[in-house]
DNA sequence: ACAAGGATACCT
DNA sequence: GGTATCCTTGTC
């Protein structure tokens, strides 16, 4: 069984709860050059303005703008200056959330997955389908039971106690 | 332990 | 127009 997931997927849902059935869901990249696919491991949800650790906690600007549209789109910024970082709009429109895709089954750290990938700025805004070259598929492989771990996001000491302590990173142990 | 590296947001 | 800061990684 062998399913694309298509964007309306992720708006009007859960945020929390989209990124756990996230993973285990298959990235598929199609370029010029060819199509890599890989299965997402490890994720991070951001949400809403109120989390400190969103970026959309300093609102809406040109950045984040993206975050306030209808889910099922790509969000990808540059961090440190050195890596692109791989993100899926969820939510209704207007409701800026999103998940960070920290790791596949054979890359750790999400600078890596967007290498592996080779995705960049260029496909921030675009819908998660076919035509823009990076969508989802559904595989039917639900991680085993117990296998799903969560915990504290990466990186996000200055949101504070409160909100870095949010355990809102979930990946599959292995 | 730390430099690299560029965009962003928020000052003046 | 200046600057602190950032959802990291590789090499020191």
């Amino acid at each position: 069984m062998r399913r694309v997931i298509k964007p309306a997927e992720f708006q009007g849902k859960n945020t929390l709860a989209l990124a756990r059935w996230l993973l285990g869901k298959v990235l598929v990249r199609t370029t010029s050059s060819g199509r890599v696919t890989a299965t997402i491991t490890d994720v991070e949800a951001y949400v809403g303005e109120k989390d400190l650790a969103c970026h959309a906690s300093k609102g809406r600007t040109k950045r984040t703008e993206i975050m306030y549209q209808s889910g099922g789109r790509w969000y990808v910024y540059l961090c440190y200056g050195v890596h692109e970082m791989l993100n899926l709009v969820t939510g209704p429109a207007d409701y800026p959330a999103a998940i960070l895709v920290r790791g596949l089954e054979t890359v750790s750290g999400p600078g890596r997955v967007t290498k592996r990938l080779s995705i960049d700025r260029k496909l921030n805004g675009a819908l998660a389908t076919r035509a823009a070259g990076l969508h989802l598929q559904d595989h039917g492989l639900v991680p085993p039971r117990g296998s799903i771990k969560s915990g504290p996001r990466i990186g996000v000491d200055y949101a504070g106690p409160v909100w870095a302590a949010k355990s809102w990173r979930f990946w599959i142990e292995g």
